[in-house]
DNA sequence: GCCGTTTTCGGCCCGACTGTTTTCAGTCG
């Protein structure tokens, strides 16, 4: 059992209790105490008296109990016996709560979509009070929609429907400005929608011309203050929100809509306690309603510093000290990126020129090492000879110190694919586990040990091999690598790019870990992706001083020939 | 169900839109 268990067990009894129709503050209650546990930096073992946490009274505690001792909940037992499993199910269709299910499940005996969709069909439900013909046929649309579309998308495809959705904005006259809000300002590893807050000079212009667009394949939602409608890029469907807004109402909005909730109701709280009110419209006060000209005066408002949308979570960035959490200004090297020696597409001095261009003060070459023959890694005499080149280009580029590197392979049997007399030509040496994924987790952590334990590694990327979305990776014991990591001195990576965010920000928060966030650029273009990494560190609350690619360009190099 | 100190009862974030009503409940973000 983990506190993982925990956590769906209460998430689990508030859906069903939800259902149960359910006092609602209750029902939030087990929420809270679930966010309460993941929240904290303790493990299952580390926790001997939940009732000690904030948020978890006596009733929740009770269950946990229950649940530790027996492996069981007698609560979730009986909502179980009374609410059919079913009906969980159905909350997945918009438009359709707690009320409205029980309702449906009451006067009809429906417990299951299948049979929803049946009723539907049949005109049954549309004969209920308080449903009509449109909400029978949105529920039916629904439901179909459901079986067909995922859920969530990983954020790369987020990415290109933002894309598609801006490049019509862009050229729009009628609007003035606009910002994506929700999951995807926040840099959420996987988004449902996308919200934007949008001014522009005449709505109907706006949503006439916009509604002509070929993406278009449903419009859900029409006024004057909002546009919702459902798009189609590359056979994917996803829904995509405006919100018209004046441009005094501009950033109220736009930290409304961008959330996250838990973020959101902390922030009402404080202003709440300074006798104010929030609303996406600006803020209550004494002096009537305030408005602001950026999300900064927002915070400064409340006594807060600028929190970036990545960091807006749990409510718990309002309480850190955020002015040391890393951002982009702080990256002054790339530390992991490939060249036409192995898989990627520039040469050795295009990298060089495209860092300079960033304005970075370090970076490193690391090609894929032997092994990796569909990348077309390097045997020892192309390793000589790349560092010969570097070591030719230095005195060209002043401007940035290059070292010399490798990305190698840590081979299946644990060992590395370089001898020490190799890897101690090297500058800098990453480790990284690129096959037999679907080794027991005991093999996997033999190998990333005997990586960690390597005096000349340095760090090891991507540690996790998960793709977002796509697959899981390989077996990690996170904890066990995090304090191999430790014992050992070995840097963990944040992997930047969007496809794999790995390690992922909810376990490098409160880690305690010495981290380094990496593009591992195949292309000058991908250097880019530098900020979906510093997001993810900002999720997960890490200080700048234990991000190495922020050290200044001395403090990089003693770093590197100190060793470890 | 949880919380708190000017409270052990009475709150618990706030507003728009839809669909169904004829003044509002439910859902959503």
């Amino acid at each position: 059992m983990t506190k993982k268990d925990i956590i769906v067990l209460l998430e689990t009894i508030a859906t069903y209790m939800e259902l149960s129709l359910e006092n609602p503050f209750k029902v939030s209650a087990y929420r809270k105490a679930a966010a309460a546990i993941e929240t904290d930096g303790r493990s299952l073992a580390e926790i001997e008296d939940f009732s000690a946490i904030k948020g978890i009274g006596k009733g929740v505690n009770e269950v946990i109990v229950e649940y530790r001792n027996a492996g069981r909940s007698t609560v979730l037992d009986d909502l179980k016996s009374s609410v059919p499993e079913g009906l969980v199910r159905m909350l997945k269709i918009p438009t359709l709560g707690p009320k409205k299910i029980a309702k449906i499940h009451k006067e009809l005996g429906i417990t299951s979509m299948e049979e929803l969709k049946e009723a539907c069909e049949n005109k049954e439900v549309s004969a209920l009070s308080g449903f009509g013909a449109k909400t029978e046929e949105n529920i039916s649309k629904a439901i179909d929609e459901l079986l067909t579309r995922p859920e969530r998308y990983p954020i790369e495809r987020i990415i290109s429907f933002r894309t598609a959705v801006e490049d019509v904005l862009d050229d729009m006259e009628t609007v003035r400005k606009y910002d994506v809000a929700g999951s995807g300002r926040r840099f959420k590893e996987t988004s449902r929608d996308l919200d934007y807050i949008i001014e522009v000079t005449d709505v109907a212009e706006f949503t006439e011309k916009f509604l002509e667009s070929p993406f278009i394949k449903d419009t859900v939602a029409q006024g004057e203050k909002k546009l919702s409608v459902t798009i189609e890029n590359d056979m994917d469907e996803i829904n995509v929100d405006f919100r018209f807004v004046t441009a005094d109402e501009y950033f109220t909005t736009l930290h409304h809509f961008t959330g996250s909730k838990d973020h959101n109701v902390k922030m009402r709280q404080i202003a709440k306690s300074r006798g104010e009110k929030i609303s996406e419209y600006g803020v209550e006060t004494d002096g009537g309603l305030k408005t602001f000209d950026s999300e900064a005066a927002f915070f400064d408002h409340f006594g807060l510093p600028y929190i970036p949308p990545a960091m807006r979570e749990t409510g718990e960035e309002t309480e850190v000290d955020v002015s040391g959490i890393v951002s982009m200004d702080d990256i002054r090297g790339d530390l992991h990126m490939h060249t036409v020696y192995s898989d990627g597409a520039f040469s050795v001095r295009e990298m060089i020129e495209a860092c300079i261009a960033k304005g970075y003060e370090y970076m490193i070459i690391t090609d894929h090492s032997k092994s990796l023959r569909v990348a077309n890694g390097l045997y020892e005499n192309r390793v000589y000879r790349q560092i010969e080149e570097i070591k030719g280009l230095r005195d060209e580029y002043p401007e940035i110190d290059i070292y010399t590197g490798t990305e190698m392979d840590i081979l299946k049997d644990g060992t590395l694919d370089y001898p020490d007399d190799l890897l101690a030509e090297l500058d800098y040496v990453i480790a990284a586990i690129h096959s037999s994924f679907s080794q027991t987790e005991d093999e996997i952590m033999h190998r990333l040990r005997s990586a960690c334990e390597n005096p000349h590694v340095r760090h090891i990327a991507h540690p996790t091999g998960r793709l977002i979305g796509r697959r899981a990776g390989y077996p990690v014991n996170v904890p066990e690598l995090i304090s191999m990591a430790k014992d050992t001195g070995t840097v963990l990576e944040v992997n930047a790019n969007p496809r794999r965010l790995d390690l992922s920000s909810d376990v490098i928060r409160h880690s305690g870990l010495k981290l380094t966030v990496n593009t591992d650029a195949h292309h000058t273009a991908h250097l880019e992706f530098m900020n979906y990494g510093v997001a993810a560190l900002q999720k997960g609350l890490i200080q700048k001083e234990d991000v190495i690619n922020t050290f200044s360009r001395d403090a990089f190099r003693k770093f590197v020939n100190k060793g470890k």
